[in-house]
DNA sequence: ATGCATGAGTA
DNA sequence: ACTCATGCATA
């Protein structure tokens, strides 16, 4: 079998205590949840939420009708709390940020057997900060200058959200396929800006690959672990993070709106560990809640090889080509949609899997002197 | 360091 | 049902 789901975790049907009722330190996770979802959606804010629904759907769908006991878990109700949110940080970078620059002679293609949509490969080559389309406007998430700093809210940014996050190739975005002609966003804010703000202004995928060196390498320095550091976020700004997310930050496997996000966060715990050098930071763990988790499901290499096959063919099979396909390779279809999901998300990363492919044509053939960055690394 | 997973928010 | 941010568990 290729799910290896020994399948029996505890139960742990339900611990209602232990949600996050920390003694002393809990509003930690109440913030973070909150900063998240101003990140994503600037004026959205989060009613109550459902409490868990499409998320167990696959427990039906297993096959071995083993009757997932992880399941029953109602708890994580409370997850709505007074948006304390006062961090006047940022956090207020709307999304949409994150489009990629693709040609638009390649934007119509259904699905092409190339995967266009990472721009910001520029592992080795720097050049993002301005394409241009065949208007001949740059967009790029160069130095919007959004709401960070208490822009104006109305200059164009605060209100559109994403609307344009074009990189999908299937429904929405008919145009732009001859005119490539940007939706709107930050055309109109190109000007009147010019900070030199090495971290204050939006970063250039040239910026964040040179921080995220510079990080990794300070922290090494100063002794901390990329666990430390997740944890010391928590008790400085009240938003903790895993190891594993410091270490994508790290290795750029995030998206670029993500690390934009992610940034000033990391470079102010820089700024305290440098001062502080010495002390120990002060650690502070909110309890892991039990939330039943789904044994990982490890899938063969073989198989592995035959999804390969079919994202490269298609990255966005129906239900249905899902539900074959899963069959047929004698998996769960849950495990075969989220195997999809995550294939996906891996292309937008800023390194993207496979590495810089030749084949992806750099209509930006003119890459602009533009270059802010410091001295590398030592 | 990464693979599979969860969940909120969206479309 | 998907995207996106994020993390447990594991290689």
């Amino acid at each position: 079998m290729a799910t290896t789901a020994s399948t029996h975790y505890n139960i742990l049907t339900s611990s209602p205590s232990i949600v996050h009722s920390e003694p002393g330190s809990m509003q930690q996770a109440t913030v973070y949840r909150d900063a998240q979802t101003l990140l994503q959606s600037d004026y959205t804010l989060q009613s109550n939420s459902h409490p868990l629904s499409h998320a167990h759907q696959w427990i039906t769908a297993l096959s071995h009708g083993e009757g997932a006991p992880w399941s029953s878990s109602p708890l994580s109700d409370q997850d709505i709390k007074p948006a304390v949110q006062s961090s006047r940080d940022e956090l207020h970078n709307s999304s949409s940020l994150q489009h990629q620059p693709r040609p638009p002679h390649l934007a119509h293609q259904p699905h092409g057997t190339h995967q266009d949509a990472r721009a910001w490969r520029t592992t080795s080559a720097a050049h993002i900060p301005s394409m241009t389309t065949p208007n001949g406007q740059s967009l790029i998430y160069s130095q919007p200058g959004f709401s960070v700093n208490g822009l104006i809210p109305g200059s164009g940014q605060g209100m559109h959200h994403h609307t344009l996050r074009d990189s999908h190739e299937d429904h929405h975005s008919p145009h732009l396929s001859d005119h490539g002609h940007q939706p709107s966003q930050l055309q109109h804010q190109q000007h009147q800006n010019h900070h030199e703000h090495s971290d204050e202004d939006t970063p250039t995928s040239d910026d964040l690959e040179q921080f995220a060196k510079q990080f990794k390498q300070r922290r090494i320095k100063l002794g901390f672990t990329q666990a430390d550091v997740g944890l010391a976020l928590g008790t400085l700004y009240g938003n903790v993070f895993s190891q594993t997310t410091i270490c994508r930050f790290e290795a750029l496997q995030l998206s670029f709106k993500n690390m934009c996000k992610l940034k000033p966060l990391l470079n102010k715990w820089l700024e305290e560990a440098d001062s502080t050098s010495g002390s120990p930071t002060s650690l502070d763990k909110i309890a892991a809640q039990g939330r039943k988790r789904k044994k990982r499901t490890s899938i063969e290499v073989s198989v592995k090889g035959a999804l390969e096959s079919h994202f490269l063919k298609c990255p966005k099979p129906a239900a249905s080509e899902i539900t074959s396909l899963a069959d047929s390779l004698h998996l769960e279809k849950e495990v075969v949609r989220v195997w999809f999901c995550n294939r996906r998300q891996k292309e937008k990363r800023m390194t993207p899997p496979g590495g810089p492919l030749p084949g992806t044509e750099d209509v930006y053939g003119d890459t602009p002197p533009h270059h802010g960055v410091q001295t590398p690394v030592q």
